[in-house]
DNA sequence: AATGAATGAGGTTTCATTCAT
DNA sequence: CATGAATGAAACCTCATTCAT
């Protein structure tokens, strides 16, 4: 029995939790289609199955905290825009976006896989603390972004990343790359889903906002890639 | 052994067929955060767990079958509409997607529920065929769409249908309304999250449709709901 | 994967239903000290952990309906006894529990194993419906009873079963034969424990009865093993 | 890290040994139907997990341990009467046994929830050397029972312990009140098990008694509750 | 001595799928 | 064709025990 390093101090405590994350997120990255099994990321963090129980009630609360954590970082990244000193547009809010939220490749898969999911068998008070959470931080990022865009009617800053998120989420779940298919993919009738998710994503977020915001829907001003 | 009619002639199993894509459609109905069991499947449909197998080779693929039966029912209404002899709009297409599509409650759980779920354990042929179909049924409606829409630059069409539709898979992800919380949905730190999803649907569709299309993102005409 | 021969008549069924309880018994009287998990009385039973479920809900109903047919299969016994043409007296009844009860080596195991134990985790109509089922037999069988001992009291021969019951569950945990110990049960000051259980139950049931129906405590008339 | 103040005393190491024995009793008076846990014990003593390994080798033993002392203070009592310049009777003996025995909530919860139980993997001589030490008490009780009941055959004094104590135990299980039940318990066919255990065992001990010694089994003096 | 983080065996239950009837 | 009994691989979670700190 090799008994891993012990997480004494509260910091240590804490990175290992986010060791958990990293682990559940990895699994993630590697299967977007399949929810780990406990034992699988308590491996791969190199712990045991019992201990993931030390850090987490339940498996579906592992998930959620997961969840959270994206959701935050990338909030934390357009709040850290939107109050900086530089000047903002959708170009700006965009690479934010893709940076922290596109290319994260376990964001999606997990957003997609577990909304609903997670809220089945997650304790209500613990969901509605979740949802809280996260609906304060998205709402001051809301009213943040109007300070920016001064087409965007008192209200409606919030429905902007709402809409964007949904959107990013929905096409992910049409277009993400599925490395199964190979070659496979390059039959003719398949065209239509062998986009470039990042490309169209940005294109359709451009559509998107220009018809909220009432700005010009320009294209980008280089390639954005 | 209670023992159903037998179904020995082709339209009798077609039929057969189609009731079990209906039974497995209530179940999503009633309770989307769930996929039901093949045997509630059955059982819905007045039939034994192992008939399940005659029609379909799986679970997976029975699933799958009936988001085609979805997609497909929408895009003939669509091609319905555009192929019409009136003259279409926004607003004529939203309402055969509002009545196709965003208020089929089995529809979108279980789209949502399934995208990338579906395609692991489905052999790869049956998966591209199913995406070749799908794939020159939407062709075709971008197509038609890009007669009615001139602003629409040829082959944009089909991205009008994949977009909205990643919105509006996308939105009811976020937004759809989760009856477990019940009164705990009006705190006021929720408010968020209390949408109204469908106008909220046909807002941000607007707003997406007139950056794509450079129509005037103007509101509604009526009240539509 | 080799399956068992298919029980498809209901009669074939309840024999299945009994064969697994069968099997739970025999373990128990294996190893009185334990409870042995699903799969092993699966295996016992020749079949595979989930058919276990397709005859009890949870493993707790499975222990609860053995115990039940214990019950009832000594009440039955004993309601031939009291219905039947011949005299009636406490050799008599001591014969029949003697037989079903005190030498049925899986019954006191579970009995005293799962008073209370089982009541915990059963759907409470479940253990109220048992509850009932138990009590009327009882109260049948104390009623039969007052019949042959005329000096009991109206509704006090339910409890000469209920007290006489209690004494051969607590005295078989105290002194059931416990093999593990073996040759060491001979020291001398382990003596009060090395007794015959069978001998003490008879004796102290003697006594039981002559206070509760005032007959007299005489000894057997003849060694009665 | 709250690290409690050490024992280094044997006083103290005593001292702590018996909080730990509290602590697991508490834990069966407020819930009988379970067995604690270790930390669950440790805790209500104030103590952490480990802690416990550092005065008992193991969690059966701790139980043991328990048990002994139960019955030890049970014995101990009735010595005191037996060895005391009073007269001593049933009723004399019955109090003192309603007081340390019957009314001890944790006492018969532990005794039949680890009879048998216990002695599973407990080392042998542990188990011997326990058995050892009760069979000397109870034997000492039995002789001087004799001296108080003429007509106590030599040698059965012991046995009137032991079969009052399975008495006790055996009704405990069939009767001990059963919270979860509630109101359902009111349905007259369950009137059977709605008894008072008390003053059951009370009528049962008398016959009992009445049998072995012969004494007239007659009613308490005044209501003993 | 005291702690509590880490372990992992062990147990119950679900359910997609097979196949004898 | 239709049935549903049988299967057994997963999966989650608990908790007694160990041992580094």
């Amino acid at each position: 029995m090799r008994v891993m390093q012990r997480a004494v101090a509260d910091a240590d405590k804490e990175e290992r939790r986010q060791a958990l994350l990293d682990a559940a997120e990895a699994m993630f990255v590697e299967h977007p289609e399949r929810v780990a099994s406990v034992s699988e990321v308590a491996a791969a963090a190199g712990l045991a199955k019992g201990t993931v129980y030390l850090y987490f009630p339940s498996k579906e609360q592992m998930l959620l905290a997961l969840h959270e954590r994206h959701v935050m970082r990338f909030f934390e990244a357009v709040m850290a825009l939107l109050d900086g000193p530089g000047p903002v547009d959708f170009d700006a809010v965009f690479e934010v976006t893709r940076k922290h939220l596109i290319r994260m490749p376990g964001y999606l898969a997990l957003t997609s896989r577990c909304f609903g999911l997670m809220e089945r068998e997650i304790p209500m008070e613990t969901a509605l603390a979740f949802k809280m959470r996260v609906g304060q931080t998205i709402a001051l990022a809301g009213t943040a972004l109007e300070r920016h865009f001064p087409t965007l009617a008192p209200g409606t800053g919030v429905l902007v990343f709402l809409h964007s998120y949904a959107l990013i989420v929905g096409l992910w779940q049409l277009l993400h790359p599925n490395e199964r298919f190979g070659a496979a993919m390059n039959r003719p009738e398949l065209r239509l889903f062998k986009r470039d998710y990042e490309h169209d994503v940005e294109a359709a977020l451009r559509s998107l906002w220009s018809g909220m915001t009432a700005i010009a829907p320009s294209p980008p001003r280089k390639k954005s890639r």
